[in-house]
DNA sequence: TTATCTGAGACTATTTTAGTATCAGTTAAG
DNA sequence: CTTAACTGATACTAAAATAGTCTCAGATAA
């Protein structure tokens, strides 16, 4: 089971690189350098968080990304969400008005408050909160 | 993204079946029509409960499967480890002896944290509790 | 002896995740 | 005004995880 996958990963990295650098421009071929992701890969994740208004872009030569907002402002629930959709249950038809099993659906509320648990943590961290950690590190 | 597969729900289902009819053999036959599960689905699903010592079975005509243990010993977090896997970070090697991106690995000590938090709440869910839900309901 | 069951294992299908390749258009700088 | 370094978009392919099927040998109750 895995709360995070590689995509999640990797964004939060570029994120993390951008916001190393305000207000700067970063090519994808750097990010892809300084966190080892394939090229062409972060390029297209870079372009979702573009279309999520995470980041922004500029064309042509010396362009690249940027952030959008503040690091404040940007949760790792949000990035989550993005690569992985929201968190649910599995096979579960309750977002489909009604699930015949539902009367005797014994997991439906643990795993939605679970959900939301979770939910909470990960809203819990923002880009600025691991931009701090990893200044810390360094 | 899903706290819960298709795989862990049928299972839970099954041995809440079971659960239903203590000291009995149940069928997977029955269990498939009683949860709407594919009938060969259930079966494998069974079997591999029973290689982790949830349940076990009588070969032959009337047999099937029961629980080996009380409800109360049962936890939804083995079902789930059981079909899922361990809740692990994503690509992080660290379980590997050492990641080379660890030093600048920020989101490792947030997810191990989170994911005691998932773990622990899968915990407090039993068989027995889950049970006693259901019987609410009817 | 037959119908009803499980054990085991090989398959196939579907979905999700990961990664690549290509081409048109933009821009800075020589 | 050409060239190198960029992005946008899209179509692909590959790999891995999940879901589901089929078949056959052997057990057992009636
Ligand atoms: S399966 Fe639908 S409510 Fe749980
Ligand atoms: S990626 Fe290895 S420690 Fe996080």
């Amino acid at each position: 089971m895995k709360l995070i996958t590689k995509n999640t990963d990797y964004a939060v990295r570029a994120l993390l690189v951008l916001g190393g650098h305000p207000q700067e421009y970063i090519s994808a071929r750097q990010v892809a350098l300084e966190q080892l992701i394939p090229y062409q890969y972060v390029r297209k994740l870079l372009r979702k968080l573009m279309h999520y208004d995470l980041v922004v872009s500029r064309d042509g030569a010396g362009g690249g990304f940027t952030l959008k907002s503040s690091p404040s402002k940007i949760k790792l629930a949000d990035i989550i969400r993005i690569f992985q959709g929201d968190i649910q249950l599995s096979e579960c038809m309750f977002r489909k008005k009604i699930c015949p099993q539902r009367s005797r659906c014994v997991l439906r509320t643990h795993i939605m408050s679970i959900e939301r648990l979770v939910e909470k943590e990960f809203n819990g961290i923002t880009l600025e909160s691991m931009l701090k950690e990893l200044k810390g590190k360094k």
